[in-house]
DNA sequence: AATTAAATTTAGACAAAGCTAAAAATTTGT
DNA sequence: ACAAATTTTTAGCTTTGTCTAAATTTAATT
């Protein structure tokens, strides 16, 4: 399995959300920063090796292998994302880059001793969830920031835009996954929310509060 | 710079043992286990990229430039093998093989908060040292163990082969760096050599104190 | 010094993964 | 339903790193 192959793979896997939606080629060139044409020569080898189904012009899906391994590259991704923050002190908008070489490293040994150091950590630092060895993760029951109601308090769980921009725009204001975050007003005009949290208050706009992940306590 | 070329730069700086000989094609075909015409090709890119020194039919020396960048990937090997073994518990015959595909993940942060992480380490498992970030390391007085005379006492500092066969049977027989090995005996008719360590008695033959580094101390 | 042997390089080919441009299939809009 | 727009595929080319087989240069041996 190449590099390359692996990452279509998560490509796909991406895409879909998981499920076994028909993906298009298109999808898959944006996503991968690709062009089409070179879209249809990898789909073509990963249905040869029954990775993916793929009829032409019908989109693609992947198949259980296929699944199987895409969750195996998600699983090291992340566990390597957890390694940089909680071992070498990266910040969690350092960590992607890094982790997209790390996750192609072959050795079930290496992967397993990284959980065990690790000691199995269930989310990576975005909140992702690190499905374990045989695929399964839990997938816990957030909701966006944007969705809750005047008063509704929530525990900040997991970005949704996980680029450098936005977590370092939520270090700079101090909002950190585990935070509880309570709406105190909403601005009709502009779909901005009034938030308090840890004693603080912030006005955050409508593009904020839909990128960030929280879990609904009362 | 491929994995590829840092391969063979790798190569190149083993084969001269860090010294600017002109290493031959055929050499570095062996030791890459590929063909000399394969070599050719690439020496040709290096040398564009004046990372070797090469005419043709005499043979290729690394450059300032090569041999800092092979210096860095030995660094990064070895920094990951030290990982290996004391974060991950791996043994000592285990670490090649991953620490090969480690040693290419480019990220400099991620080299110096590893080194950080280990509490820079000079020697990595096998007793070889470790460069700095400049690529400076220091050569410690080590002979091999065959070299040595009835009645010499020294430490295990390294092992020149470091091959799965060799390491495997020095657990077997609970050698490890660090141990005191003192020659009790050498029989003339095989070479080979009657050993005390830790207060146990041991026969090894020539090739095994062939492969064996220790430092002097009496 | 001439010839053989060995080492090295060249030439041409291949597979992987990408690209552009053109063709074909599908979807959309009226 | 049919032309236009969009999506997808095909065909052919490029680069990287490899290979084989043939040619060339250097080294060794008589």
């Amino acid at each position: 399995m190449t590099h390359s192959e692996e990452n279509y793979l998560k490509a796909i896997f991406h895409i879909g959300k998981g499920g076994v939606n028909d993906i298009s080629t298109n999808a898959i060139a944006e996503q991968m920063e690709t062009k089409p044409s070179s879209v249809t020569d990898m789909i073509k080898k990963l249905s040869e090796k029954n990775l993916v189904n793929y009829k032409k012009y019908k989109g693609v899906s992947l198949t259980d292998a296929g699944k199987s391994t895409a969750l195996s590259i998600i699983r090291k991704h992340r566990l390597w994302e957890v390694f940089l923050v909680e071992k070498l002190d990266f910040s969690w908008d350092e960590v992607h880059e890094v982790a997209e070489q790390l996750e192609h490293i072959k050795s079930e040994k290496l992967i397993d001793k990284l959980d065990k150091l690790l000691d199995f950590p269930k989310y990576d630092p975005h909140g992702d969830p690190i499905p374990d060895k045989n695929g399964n993760f839990k997938v816990i029951d957030k909701k966006l920031l944007s969705e809750l109601s005047v008063n509704d308090k929530g525990i900040c769980v997991g970005v949704k835009d996980s680029s450098s921009q936005f977590l370092k725009f939520l270090d700079k204001n101090k909002i950190a996954l585990g935070d509880v975050i309570e709406v105190t007003d909403k601005e009709d005009f502009d779909g901005s929310f009034q938030l308090k949290i840890n004693a603080n208050s912030f006005n955050v706009s409508n593009q904020i509060a839909s990128n960030l992940f929280v879990q609904i306590t009362e």
